[in-house]
DNA sequence: GCTAGGCAGGAACCCCTCCTCCCCT
């Protein structure tokens, strides 16, 4: 089985008003978190990127204005993706609907994806104790983000690659059963 | 120097509805 850890950043928090500015993923296999065939790609926004998003993000104005359009981007990301299943960290109320409403703005058509929320690793590891967003979950398997930008979505990517790859051996030894419930999502439909 | 949208999960309660809080940028 072939997963896709992905991350978006973002103009904001809302799918319907804001924009996609980055998209990075790494494909991997089940077992092997550690290498992967990589993606990545600014996308250009409608609306300027605002101070805070720069400041969370480093992600600057000029570094997307001569960036993919948001069609262009969704496809590759889209045919980088192929039959993986995808994951992202609070992917289930951020990413996929950030990703399904960005191809219903653009027209593009759309092909339904499996999909787990990575956050779900969490939950059934810890339960109810802490917190269950990416900087708790680092902390708790005690990744190190020495040389990695955190909120910058290649970072965040190798970063959720670990913790995936921790959760899950700690989860089962089988590394072709997923521990955790295969949701769907959506991407843009390849040609 | 700062904001915002909305789901999932839990509580209370009896099967839905409401509420609160998390978490993403």
């Amino acid at each position: 089985m072939t997963y896709l850890i992905f991350d978006l950043e973002t103009t904001g928090l809302s799918p319907s008003s804001e924009d996609i500015i980055q998209i990075a993923g790494i494909k991997v296999r089940a077992g092997q978190w550690h290498q992967g065939e990589r993606f990545e790609t600014f996308v250009r926004p409608t609306k300027r990127v605002p101070s805070f998003i720069t400041g969370l993000t480093g992600i600057a104005h000029h570094q997307v204005a001569g960036a993919p359009e948001a069609p262009e981007a969704l496809r590759a990301f889209s045919e980088f993706a192929g039959d993986a299943t995808l994951i992202a960290h609070n992917g289930q109320r951020f990413d996929m609907p950030f990703l399904r409403q960005s191809c219903l703005r653009y027209g593009l058509p759309v092909r339904p994806v499996p999909f787990v929320d990575s956050m779900a690793f969490s939950r059934k590891l810890w339960g109810g104790r802490g917190g269950h967003g990416l900087d708790a979950v680092i902390s708790r398997l005690g990744l190190s983000v020495e040389g990695i930008r955190r909120h910058d979505a290649r970072g965040d990517v190798e970063l959720l690659a670990q913790a995936v790859g921790k959760m899950w051996h700690q989860l089962t030894p089988d590394v072709l059963a997923c521990p955790v419930t295969v949701g769907e999502g959506a991407l843009a439909a390849v040609a």
